[in-house]
DNA sequence: CTTGACCCTCACACTAATGTCACGGTTTAT
DNA sequence: ATAAACCGTGACATTAGTGTGAGGGTCAAG
């Protein structure tokens, strides 16, 4: 299978295809002329690589357990489960924030609609 | 005030004064030798900015304000509601991702856990 | 043999605020 | 007069994944 075939079938543009090999996640072997050819499991691993980084993951953290993921079920990959534990502390960590600065805005929001009423009473 | 002045009363570093500077948000004068020279007000306005700036606001969007705000109460202002409705709808959607985002590691996190609990219990 | 559809690499752009370095002028105190 | 402490501009780096374009090789069908 050559890149754009698995382009096409995965939905991942060329671009990303070729930075995925570049970040490791993908080996491709080389033809003659150069060009990459996938194993009919590429299709596969691309998903797969997909799922993680709409998970938020880098492709760094990915690269280190996907040789794993592909090879077991999930479930038998240990060096996940640190990577998901750091990711969960993380988004916490940024619902917080959000929540908070939510809560100062809708605060702010409020002041300002109460003064603005009231001085159309005034009027 | 100079800038290093302004810098050390505030907290904030003179690459952002300057930057801030190019965004529109400060105006300072020049001296004759070139130095800029900030009025007293300047202390309260960078407070402003680096409150708006807390909020998750661009420096742009500050600056669509900043005047107002600076003359008047921001219940004043009504340039500035359009803008909180927009950071807050960002901010729900964001909370949202991250809250599926979560909801979908954790049940990944368990599953790991579970089955590797039972593997230990197989051996 | 030419055209069109592939493929290759390299490299710049993007976002946004800030850090940092280079290079040079000014002011102040000794 | 010289050193230290300021100030100025300009420019590149940072993050991470993706888009995009240049310039050029390959291959298959007509």
């Amino acid at each position: 299978m050559k890149i754009g075939e698995l382009s096409t079938c995965t939905g991942v543009s060329i671009r990303s295809l070729r930075y995925y090999e570049q970040q490791g996640l993908l080996t491709p072997v080389r033809l003659e002329n150069g060009y990459r050819e996938y194993s009919p499991f590429a299709e596969e691993q691309v998903r797969t690589i997909q799922l993680y980084l709409n998970l938020g993951l880098s492709t760094e953290q990915i690269a280190g357990f996907l040789h794993c993921v592909l090879k077991n079920k999930e479930s038998f990959c240990e060096e996940i489960v640190p990577v998901y534990r750091e990711k969960l502390k993380e988004i916490d960590e940024q619902i917080k924030l959000l929540q908070s600065i939510k809560s100062n805005l809708e605060e702010r929001m409020q002041s300002i609609l109460e003064e603005q009423s009231s001085q159309e009473r005034e009027e």
